[in-house]
DNA sequence: TCGGTCACGTA
DNA sequence: CGTACGTGACCGAG
């Protein structure tokens, strides 16, 4: 068998036909074999680095990334017309519809009977333009031909995507080749299949520190549910006896209401930054605070987590996705919001280490660069920006850095309103540019970001009118949040590229990224290795930056440690 | 059983 | 009336 060979970076859909073997479709070319071990031939033709284009990693990426083939380049389509198209769906279906400017169809429609299939015929694209319900209910894995067609719709899509992509703007103050909306599809292509190495690999965990913690926070693992009513009980107690020892519901927001009421206490709701205030007087509020905190560890972080997302191999495993909302990378299994208390507990096995690095100032700085604002950029040119902005402010930097947040996130009350009105004078063009978004917002009218994700207002606007809210409020919190997507998404767009780059420093070594978490990255490595990865990881975002603020002066900062765990500080 | 609400963790 | 997300407990409607 002669295998094909490529030009570095030539886009090859890659189709894996279970039982059948494998299709390629590239340029005018389609090419099949039948192998027992499609895998084996997928990484003999990664030698010639081919751009592996793929309807999602998640379909398409899992089996090869178990049997340890980390492919170096791809187009996800998927991930793509997620980013270009705006959708919040990721599915063939979706993805085949929006690159050809067709009505999505159903998301529920992956589960049909047979009765619903009648009228689909034997041909993957229907009358209507949509894929086929029976291929994409993997009819196209039937035999080797069907997988080659399947192979050559999803070449069509890349092409139609490709030469949308080229479309959008280049936002950069000196724009180049490639674009900065290509840079961006590929690097949010990187991600999607970051998210499947990363639900592969998992975070470890050292279950001997962990389940000593849970032990003396909620108590020793449950043998029974008995077991688990007496624990929760006596947690319980510990706040029942300052309220007269009666049993109570203190899972009930209302019932905690009336009881503090009936203890002189009269609050409009019961969270806690609100009931910190009465801590200090009140020793029953304290240990209703304690127990919220415990309650919070045994719920969501105790046993039952431990048993369930946490592996025999020691290793947390969540699912990932590369883009939500504003198109930042989203984990569950608690990963992106696990207590600080637990961190000690993410610790590699002996002889490995963590490199941890974290972006400093990561929206500021990404705004200064998106708006163009030089005032800003400027600053953004120190370690602290902070600094610079206080000094333009005339202020102090707790209230430099409290006017900066604001503006991002649409605030316009409280101790920030006065310092927002000398941000307009020191950066307009920054200030101009959220009002802008804001604007769009409040008018339901979709925006790009800076590196071509399409924000739509419109599909937000159904969530938020479920919520109810009257239209000035409703205009409000569109505004807000087009303000905030603008920022927040494109400091996504800068992480994931950064995160893309570190990942390629680090193939042919068994150093890997083990969480991504907005501005901050874990990579697991050798203790011997960690110098060399946290030169990957510094001189990563030297590079990243170069390209994605090209001309714009603004300076992005990473502060890199190595650690034995998690907790440990930089 | 499902969606809404409250609550709270991370960034 | 500062943003995003994921998770869990509870409630009330179906």
């Amino acid at each position: 068998m002669t295998l094909p060979t490529f030009e570095p970076g030539t886009p090859v859909v890659p189709v894996v036909a279970p039982g059948h073997g494998l299709a390629l479709a590239w340029g005018s070319s389609t090419w099949a074999t039948r192998t027992p071990d499609p895998v084996g031939t997928l990484a003999q033709l990664e030698a010639s680095h081919p751009r592996w284009v793929w309807w999602r990693a998640r379909d398409t990426a899992t089996g090869w990334i178990a049997a340890g083939l980390r492919p170096r380049s791809c187009w996800d389509l998927g991930a793509v017309g997620r980013l270009v198209h705006g959708l919040d769906r990721d599915d063939p279906a979706a993805t085949w519809a929006a690159a050809h400017g067709l009505p999505l169809p159903d998301p529920a429609e992956g589960a049909l009977t047979l009765l619903d299939l009648e009228g689909e015929g034997p041909e993957p694209v229907r009358a209507d333009g949509q894929l086929s319900r029976e291929w994409l209910r993997e009819g196209w894995c039937s035999d080797l031909e069907s997988a080659q067609r399947w192979a050559g719709l999803a070449l069509q899509v890349h092409i139609r995507q490709s030469a949308e992509v080229a479309r959008l703007p280049d936002a950069r103050p000196a724009p180049s080749t490639p674009s900065l909306p290509h840079l961006t599809a590929l690097s949010e292509s990187m991600a999607a299949l970051l998210a499947v190495e990363l639900e592969h690999d998992g975070l470890a965990i050292d279950r001997d520190v962990l389940e000593a913690f849970l032990t003396a926070t909620v108590g020793p693992r449950p043998r029974s549910d008995a077991d688990e009513v007496a624990s929760r009980r006596a947690r319980d107690e510990l706040v029942w006896r300052h309220f007269g020892g009666d049993p109570m519901d203190l899972r009930n927001p209302a019932t905690v209401r009336d009881l503090l009421a009936r203890h002189g206490i009269a609050v409009p709701d019961t969270r806690s930054w609100r009931l910190e205030a009465y801590a200090a007087d009140s020793p029953g509020v304290a240990a209703l605070l304690t127990w919220r905190k415990t309650e919070r560890i045994a719920t969501t972080y105790g046993w039952s987590w431990v048993e369930r997302d946490i592996a025999g191999d020691d290793r947390l495993r969540g699912q990932w996705s590369a883009a939500e909302g504003a198109g930042r990378m989203t984990a569950s299994a608690g990963l992106h919001n696990m207590p600080t208390e637990l961190r000690p507990a993410v610790r590699p096995p002996a002889g490995r280490v963590l490199v941890r690095a974290d972006l400093g100032q990561i929206e500021p700085r990404v705004l200064a660069a998106v708006s163009g604002d030089r005032a800003l950029a400027a600053a953004a040119g120190e370690d602290d920006m902070y600094a610079p902005v206080a000094a333009a402010l005339r202020s102090d930097r707790a209230t430099a850095k409290v006017a900066v947040l604001a503006a991002m996130y649409g605030q316009t009350s409280g101790p920030a309103g006065e310092a927002l009105r000398d941000m307009e004078r020191a950066y307009p063009v920054a200030m101009a540019y959220l009002r802008e978004a804001e604007a769009h917002g409040r008018r339901g009218a979709d925006l790009r970001t800076y590196g071509g994700r399409l924000l739509r207002l419109s599909h937000l606007a159904d969530r938020l009118a479920r919520s109810g809210g009257a239209d000035s409020t409703l205009a409000h919190s569109y505004g807000r949040f087009a303000r905030n997507a603008m920022v927040q998404g494109a400091a996504a767009e800068l992480f994931k590229a950064w995160a893309a780059t570190v990942r390629a420093g680090l193939a042919d070594s068994d150093a890997r990224i083990v969480l991504c978490l907005h501005d901050e990255l874990l990579v697991e490595c050798r203790a011997d290795d960690a110098d060399r990865v946290s030169g990957v990881v510094i001189e990563g975002l030297a590079r990243t930056a170069s390209w994605w603020a090209g001309g714009s002066a603004v300076r992005f900062v990473a502060d890199v440690a190595t650690v034995r765990d998690w907790s440990q500080a930089h």
